[in-house]
DNA sequence: TGACATTGGTTCTACTTCGAACTAAATTGG
DNA sequence: CCAATTTAGTTCGAAGTAGAACCAATGTCA
């Protein structure tokens, strides 16, 4: 077993580049007056024209269970409004508000901003070769669940 | 603006690499019955005479106001104990309690094979490779805060 | 068509999380 | 030696999290 070693580091980098990603990436979110989720949920329903919860919940990871609470908050702050769907009766369509677009349109360009000044300086390759490492990391958890 | 395009991949393949080991990860911990801050504390604690809450915050990256909580939690079970400080009466030293030790024995090994599993085939190169990536990407999120 | 399984969302419980306010115990400086 | 500051932990409030139980609507299929 000298080979069980191996993988830590790997796994602690992943872990450690995460995390500073997300202290990061969160207290500017945050600063805009948004928690992660509900940026990521404005962000998912920004430029459509609503879906129903199930999908806003693939695209954004969050499970149903919590899906439910953030979506009401942001329903009680007024950027979001739940609608009925046509054919379905289960279903509902979350979509934003006006006010909810005004918060789009101000909040996603400040975030990608912020971003965008992580990365200065970064090249086209370099941004290649992480997303090929980061692509095959993630395979290796991912089949597990195939 | 059209760069601005580039650095989103990179983001997302982040993102969703870490979701996909946390989700593995999370659910073989939650399997042996311990939530994955419980097994991040418990794993810390093994193989040492205990340490004080502060450095066990340090090291598992839990903020002292959640670490309280979780700490509490473990006591409860009968886990962990805290225990004066010789010389530093604000201070306490969280260790395992021989419960807690046969615990540590039994999941920190179990959670290493099922991890060895997920890396089961990968060279060394390849972990030199993907080391390489997730330390340059951290960088540019943690300069941010030097 | 009618029992049965599946799907979409909500509710509930236990837990984690951060940040800020707070108490108690050191430490530092004048 | 005492006042001001720092440090160690706890407490509190608002929020997110997974998972399980649950209800209602829909689909399946015999």
């Amino acid at each position: 077993m000298s080979k069980q070693a191996e993988f830590l580091p790997t796994v602690q980098a992943l872990v450690q580049c995460y995390q500073a990603f997300e202290l990061d990436s969160a207290a500017h979110i945050r600063a805009l007056g948004l928690t992660p989720p509900q940026f990521d949920i404005i962000a998912t329903l920004g430029n459509t024209s609503g879906m129903t919860a199930t999908v806003l919940g693939e695209k954004t990871l969050i499970t149903k269970g919590t899906l439910t609470g953030v979506v009401d908050r942001l329903v009680e702050r007024g950027w979001v409004e739940r609608a009925a769907h046509d054919s379905d009766r289960r279903c509902q369509i979350v979509r934003l508000t006006p006010s909810g677009e005004a918060l789009f349109a101000q909040a996603f360009p400040a975030h990608m901003a912020h971003l965008a000044a992580c990365f200065a300086g970064v090249s086209a390759a370099e941004h290649a070769r992480w997303q090929t490492a980061l692509h095959e990391l993630k395979r290796l958890f991912k089949k597990e669940t195939l």
